[in-house]
DNA sequence: GTCTATAAGGAGATAGAC
DNA sequence: GTCTATCTCCTTATAGAC
């Protein structure tokens, strides 16, 4: 019942390069290493992957076609979306605890590192890592406004001001490779949701 | 009149290293490319600096050693203290340009590019980055609810509040080598400075 | 301080047996 | 798919002449 040609070694691969490059990067961590981490040898790394930059691209490509923030929003939540300030520190409390695994853990640290470095194919951006949750909230800051439910204001200032200060909590709990400061970072969340409802509501 | 023993081979190694380390990353940086740029052979960069990690050091406790974000608060713009609005106003307005230095932008890349990379001796840390001009603005803020001029809050929540929004802003802007986009910054971050003024006023 | 020459090892990648 | 063996190139770093 496995699919087709794999026997798993593939998935390690993927998972063990990820390992290796959000903690030394993509030029830091080596073929050899990564083979030895999985238990087989170098060269069949080759039998799944044609290269090392391969490997990157596969990682990417599988991390972008995967959509969370927007489920989020759709999942019990929706139920507060008449008390902003609930609604505002549920989302929180959903999104960390996302950000916490340890896969998405490594792959923002692996966006941060590799951002600059030119690369051929795959595009690595900041911007597109902010984007995604940025619309979600200038969506929800509309229909917010439309309701009468906080002040009228630029929803795309808003969802900036609500999410940059999200995002600066989540980089500077991205050192601890165990997310061990869930916590923390969740009190930092609620307090600016409550400073944040009081500058937006009537 | 040179320093002993300068014939300015050291800062151009350090000036080059910095580019290439902050485009590529440390690792993804040869001692070979760099000796290249100068305009030197490799082992000659040996009679400057004992090993490659000493070139990292030497560029991270250089920066380390210079302060700024106090000076330019002690600058002309304490004037505006009174007017909290105007304040923030002129404090991103030089940040932003502080920030848009070569020198800065390149320094900013290499700490977010190495700080997951397990290092003996130099800590680099994105805390670090954000905690100095974060403490200037909670004194600030400090001193404004102190002098009524803004609604009592915890000056730190409010530092961390008013900083986050600037630093999300500054490393949007941090791909583009040249620092073009100085404009577009700038104007986000006035948006930034009057939505938070409405937000923190009596 | 800079050069040439060279050591010693690590890197990505391929060929071909099982 | 995995292995052994091997290629070729690049890496940091040192020795010693000028």
């Amino acid at each position: 019942m496995r699919p087709k040609g794999k026997t798993g070694t593939r998935k390690k691969i993927l998972d063990t390069a990820l390992e290796m490059f959000s903690l030394y990067g993509y030029k830091g961590s080596s073929i050899r290493l990564i083979a030895k981490k999985v238990g087989i040898r170098e060269s069949s790394v080759y039998s799944h992957f044609k290269s090392k930059a391969e490997i990157l691209n596969a990682l990417i490509t599988e991390y972008k076609s995967r959509k969370v923030s927007a489920e989020i929003i759709s999942d019990k939540i929706l139920d507060y979306i008449d008390k902003p300030e609930i609604f505002m520190k549920k989302f929180c409390e959903k999104i960390f605890e996302q950000w916490n695994t340890p896969y998405e853990r490594r792959m923002m640290r692996l966006f941060l590192i590799e951002q600059f470095a030119e690369r051929e194919g795959t595009e690595i951006s900041l911007t597109s890592f902010l984007k995604e949750i940025r619309d979600v909230w200038e969506f929800v800051f509309g229909q917010m406004i439309k309701f009468k439910l906080i002040k009228k204001t630029d929803p795309s200032l808003l969802a900036n001001e609500f999410t940059s200060v999200l995002f600066i909590i989540r980089f500077e709990y991205l050192t601890d490779e165990k997310g061990e400061n869930l916590d923390k970072a969740l009190k930092l969340a609620n307090k600016h949701a409550g400073f944040f409802w009081k500058a937006i509501r009537k």
